[in-house]
DNA sequence: CTATAATATGAATAAATGATCATATTATAA
DNA sequence: TTATAATATGATCATTTATTCATATTATAG
């Protein structure tokens, strides 16, 4: 296949989806949510940051379709919520972690 | 396998290696040399970019080890350098278009 | 040597980003 | 209905980022 130019909307798209990636903070929410769903106080816990640094990047996350939650009485559960974007993540954690 | 906290180094290079291809003047430059091995004013007429925007942009790739380039003369003719980061942007442009 | 072509660099600026603090919202339990 | 627990939000601030302009560097051709 020869050479393509990619749209402008692809463009954001594909920067935009890495850029969700580039962020220490956002990267440790995502690999603990692959491992559990949690409550905003048990990332905040775990990662050992402040509640509204966790919300404000969860509402990042939500608004890029990566996490989901659910409600049970006042407690939220995060969790994953995008297959493809958590392919390249732990393609890329897989690739750190043998060199 | 349990869950794993990363270490602070392996997130690090993680959300590096996605911050590099978060914005969208770097993924058309990578994007263009996937296709042709390109001197920088073929990528910046090419792209319509200033010669100095994809000189800085192209420090910055070279910086990260995602180009390497051969020199002709007075010129320089730059490709890619990164198995990994190409499949990943790769990945993620297939998404994208069949979306 | 000098002029030119190709690229790199440094400073300046505007915009985007992420963390923090304080406070608001919401639903539940008492 | 009031107090509390859990989460969300808004404003602010410091930092980072990308682009631009002007200029420097470097190698080659004449």
């Amino acid at each position: 296949m020869s050479y393509q130019s990619l749209k402008d909307t692809q463009i954001d798209y594909v920067s935009q989806t890495f850029k969700a990636l580039s962020d220490p903070t956002r990267i440790k929410i995502l690999h603990l949510l692959i491992h559990k769903e949690c409550s905003v106080n048990e990332i905040a816990h775990s990662l050992n940051m402040q509640q509204s640094t966790v919300s404000h990047q969860l509402k990042y996350l939500r608004q890029m379709r990566l996490v989901k939650f659910r409600r049970e009485k006042t407690t939220y559960f995060y969790s994953p919520d995008d297959e493809h974007v958590l392919t390249l993540l732990e393609q890329t954690i897989q690739h750190v972690k043998h060199t």
